[in-house]
RNA sequence: GCACCCAUAGCUCAGCUGGAUAGAGUGUCGCCCUCCGAAGGCGAAGGUCGCAGGUUCGAAUCCUGCUGGGUGCACCA
C-alpha cells in the first residue's frame, strides 16, 4: 500500500488550483514559473499550521506587489472548508490555520496506512543502484568501513520507501594487486599449517590470524603439493579460495549490521568478460583516451619516479589535476580503468547511480564522475551519477582515541564493536550526524543509556508508548478512535508533528540524506515524552485517565499512531523498535 | 602547491536545498519526587552563524576571496 497524497502535497494541490482561479479571473498573468513556491509548516508554531511563500515569489513576476498578491490568493485559500483561517504576516507570507478535524483525518490516515505511513511513489518505480561497503576482500570489515556501511544502507532503504527500485550492490575488488598479496599470505599460513616455521610475518603480507582457517583447510585439502612449487602454479587458486572465504567473513560482519546485499559484482569477472576493454575503445573512438606521458606529481617528491607512456583518459579536461591512467605499464588495468567500465555496466540496468564512498577516495571523484558521464551519454541514455563522500569517523574510548592499522592487524573490527555496544547503537549513532561532517565514536558515551544518548531517547519513547498499551489493555481500556474529537491542542500537537513525516522522508530521500529521518524521530520523542510529562503535575493529561474511557481511548489511539511512526522511521535506519527497557 | 569536506551557544551538533524572533542536547544557575516509568521534569542565562565582499524583496544557507581544521594527491585500492 503506497501513500501517494500527504497533506502537504494536498495542500500544494489546492494552492495550485487557488493561483489557476486567480489566471481565470486575470488577477495574475498566466505562464508564470511556480516552481519556487513552498508549501511548509512554520518555524514557529504560533504562525499556523501551513505557510506558504507563494505571494513573494510570484508578486516580482506578476508585476505585483506581495501584499497585494497575498490578499488575492488569502481570499480563495479562506474558502477551503479545512482552513479555519489565512492570514498575511510578514514580507507576504500567507498563514493557514487547519481545523481540527483536518489532524484528526490525518491521524487516522496513520492508523489506516500503519507501517506505510511515510511511504510515497516519488521515485515512481524508477531504479536507483546503490553501491556501498565495497570493502576489500582482503580481511574482516573494521570500524572504518561502517560508516559508509549503514549511511548507504539507510539510504537504500530511504530510497526504497519513496517508490525508487533499489539495487543493493557490492563491488568486489578480487581482481588487484592487494588480493595477491592475500593469496601469499594465505601461501605462507598454509606453510605454516603443514608443519613449517615461518617465523615473524614478512612485511607487505597480511598477518591476520583470519587466514589460518583458510590455509589450513587448502592443506587439509591439497598437502604439500604446492608448497615448493613456484607461484605461478598456485596463485589463482589461493586466491580464488582466499577471497572466498574473506567474503564470507564481511557477509557475516554486515549481517551483525543488518546489511545485506541485493548484488556482489566481481572485478575480475567483469575484466574476464571484456567489458575495460569495451569501454576503451570507445572512449578512443572519442577521442577520451589517449596514449601519453603520465605528468609527475605535484606536491610531493618520488624518489624513483620516471615518466612513462600509458594510455590516459582526459580526465583534466573535467576538472581533475591531470590525465589519469587506465592501464598500468604492465598492461593491467588500473583501478580506475576497471571501474569506469564497471559503473557504465552498472548503468545498463538503473536509471541513476549513487556510490556512497570514504572521505580518503575524494581525489577520484572527478575522473570516475567524468568518464561515466561520458560513456552513460555516448550509450545514449544519460545516468545520474552521485558520490557522496563519508567523512571520516574517529573511534574514541573515554575521550582516548583508539588507533586503527590494518596494516599491523590489530584493527578494531566491526564485529568487535557491534558486539560490544549493539547493532542499533552503532547504526543510530553513525545516523546522527550529516555523512559530509567527520565525527566522534566513544565507546563510553555510546552505551550510556541516557538522554543525552538519542538512540535510547527515541527507543525509550517507543518503550513508553508500549507499556502504557500495555497498562491500558490490563484496565480494559484499549485504543478506539471513537471519540477522536476530544483531543485537545497539545494531542494535536503530536500529530501535527508525526503529520511531517511523510515530507520530511521525501525530502531526506531527495537529498540523499537519511540522518533526517534520525533527526526527526528524536524530534519526535521528545514531543512525546514532554506530552507524558505534562501528566506529572495534571492527572488529567494522562493517557489513561481513571475516570474517563472515552477520553483514555482517544489518547491510546494517538499514542499507538505515534508508536507506529517511531517503528516506521526506525525500520528506515534499521534499527529495532524495542518493546521495553 | 592543488583538489575535496568541514567551521553555528562554553562543549557536541541540527537547521527541512533562500524565508519570519537561528534551534536541540550537554554544561552552568534556580526550582520540582506521596506521581500511568525521576537513568526524570519545569525555568533562566548563553549567538557578530570563522572573516570580508557580492547576488535579491530576504542569506547560516547561493557566488568570490581570505583564515583555521580534516582528508587525499604515482601505474596503490
Amino acid at each position: 500500500m503506497l501513500q501517494t497524497q500527504t497533506l502537504y502535497s494536498e495542500f500544494s494541490g489546492y494552492l495550485a488550483a487557488a493561483l489557476d482561479a486567480l489566471e481565470a479571473a486575470v488577477v495574475l498573468p498566466g505562464g508564470l514559473n511556480r516552481g519556487a513556491i513552498t508549501v511548509e509548516p512554520p518555524r514557529d508554531a504560533s504562525h499556523g499550521d501551513l505557510s506558504t511563500n507563494a505571494a513573494m515569489v510570484l508578486a516580482k513576476p506578476a508585476g505585483t506587489n506581495p501584499r497585494a498578491l497575498a490578499e488575492a490568493l488569502v481570499a480563495e485559500l479562506a474558502k477551503l472548508p479545512a482552513v479555519t483561517e489565512a492570514s498575511i504576516a510578514g514580507p507576504g507570507f500567507i498563514n493557514l490555520r487547519l481545523s481540527d478535524a483536518t489532524w484528526i483525518a490525518e491521524l487516522r490516515t496513520i492508523a489506516a496506512l500503519a507501517a506505510s505511513y511515510g511511504r510515497s511513489n516519488l521515485g515512481g518505480g524508477s531504479t536507483v543502484n546503490v553501491e556501498y561497503v565495497s570493502a576489500n576482500p582482503t580481511g574482516p570489515m573494521h570500524m572504518g568501513h561502517c560508516r559508509g556501511a549503514v549511511v548507504g544502507d539507510a539510504l537504500a532503504t530511504l530510497l526504497k520507501w519513496s517508490g525508487h527500485n533499489v539495487i543493493r550492490e557490492y563491488y568486489v575488488n578480487d581482481a588487484g594487486g592487494q588480493v595477491d598479496v592475500l593469496a601469499r599470505s594465505v601461501h605462507m599460513r598454509y606453510r605454516e599449517a603443514l608443519g613449517e616455521d615461518v617465523g615473524e610475518v614478512p612485511e607487505g603480507l597480511y598477518p591476520g590470524d583470519y587466514l589460518v582457517p583458510v590455509a589450513q583447510a587448502l592443506a587439509a585439502e591439497f598437502g604439500d603439493t604446492y608448497a615448493a612449487a613456484p607461484e605461478a602454479d598456485w596463485l589463482v587458486l589461493f586466491r580464488t579460495r582466499a577471497v572466498a572465504a574473506m567474503l564470507v567473513m564481511i557477509k557475516e560482519d554486515l549481517a551483525l549490521l543488518g546489511i545485506e546485499h541485493d548484488l556482489f559484482s566481481s572485478e575480475a569477472e567483469l575484466q574476464a568478460a571484456g567489458k575495460p576493454e569495451q569501454a576503451e575503445a570507445w572512449l578512443r573512438a572519442h577521442d577520451l583516451v589517449y596514449d601519453g606521458i603520465l605528468e609527475a606529481p605535484k606536491g610531493k617528491t618520488i624518489e624513483d619516479w620516471e615518466p612513462v607512456a600509458l594510455p590516459l583518459f582526459r580526465s583534466a579536461k573535467f576538472g581533475d589535476d591531470q590525465d589519469r591512467p587506465i592501464k598500468k605499464s604492465d598492461g593491467k588495468w588500473t583501478y580506475f580503468g576497471a571501474d569506469l567500465a564497471y559503473h557504465f555496466q552498472k548503468a545498463e540496468s538503473a536509471d541513476a547511480l549513487v556510490d556512497i564512498w570514504g572521505a580518503d577516495h575524494a581525489g577520484t571523484v572527478k575522473r570516475i564522475r567524468a568518464a561515466v558521464a561520458a560513456l552513460t551519454e555516448g550509450a545514449g541514455k544519460q545516468i545520474p551519477f552521485e558520490v557522496k563522500l563519508v567523512q571520516m569517523v574517529q573511534l574514541l574510548r573515554n575521550g582516548e582515541p583508539v588507533k586503527m592499522s590494518k596494516r599491523s592487524g590489530n584493527f578494531v573490527t566491526l564485529a568487535d564493536v557491534v558486539r560490544e555496544v549493539g547493532k542499533d547503537v552503532v547504526r543510530f549513532t553513525m545516523l546522527t550526524r550529516k555523512p559530509e561532517a567527520q565525527m566522534d565514536f566513544d565507546f563510553a558515551k555510546v552505551v550510556e543509556a541516557s538522554k543525552d544518548n538519542p538512540v535510547f531517547y527515541v527507543q525509550y519513547a517507543h518503550a513508553r508508548i508500549r507499556s502504557t498499551l500495555r497498562k491500558g489493555a490490563v484496565e480494559g481500556i484499549v485504543p478506539a478512535d471513537a471519540a477522536l474529537d476530544r483531543l485537545g491542542e497539545e494531542e494535536l500537537a503530536l500529530v501535527k508533528l508525526a503529520a511531517q513525516f511523510p515530507r520530511l522522508v521525501e525530502a531526506a530521500a531527495v537529498a540523499r540524506e537519511p540522518h533526517r529521518v534520525a533527526f526527526f524521530l528524536y524530534d519526535l520523542a521528545a514531543a512525546l515524552h514532554s506530552y507524558w510529562n505534562l501528566g506529572n503535575d495534571k492527572p488529567e493529561k494522562r493517557f489513561i485517565v481513571a475516570q474517563d474511557q472515552a477520553l483514555s481511548g482517544a489518547r491510546l489511539y494517538l499514542a499507538a499512531q505515534i508508536g507506529q511512526l517511531i517503528r516506521n522511521g526506525l525500520a528506515i535506519l534499521g534499527v529495532e523498535a524495542v518493546e521495553e527497557m
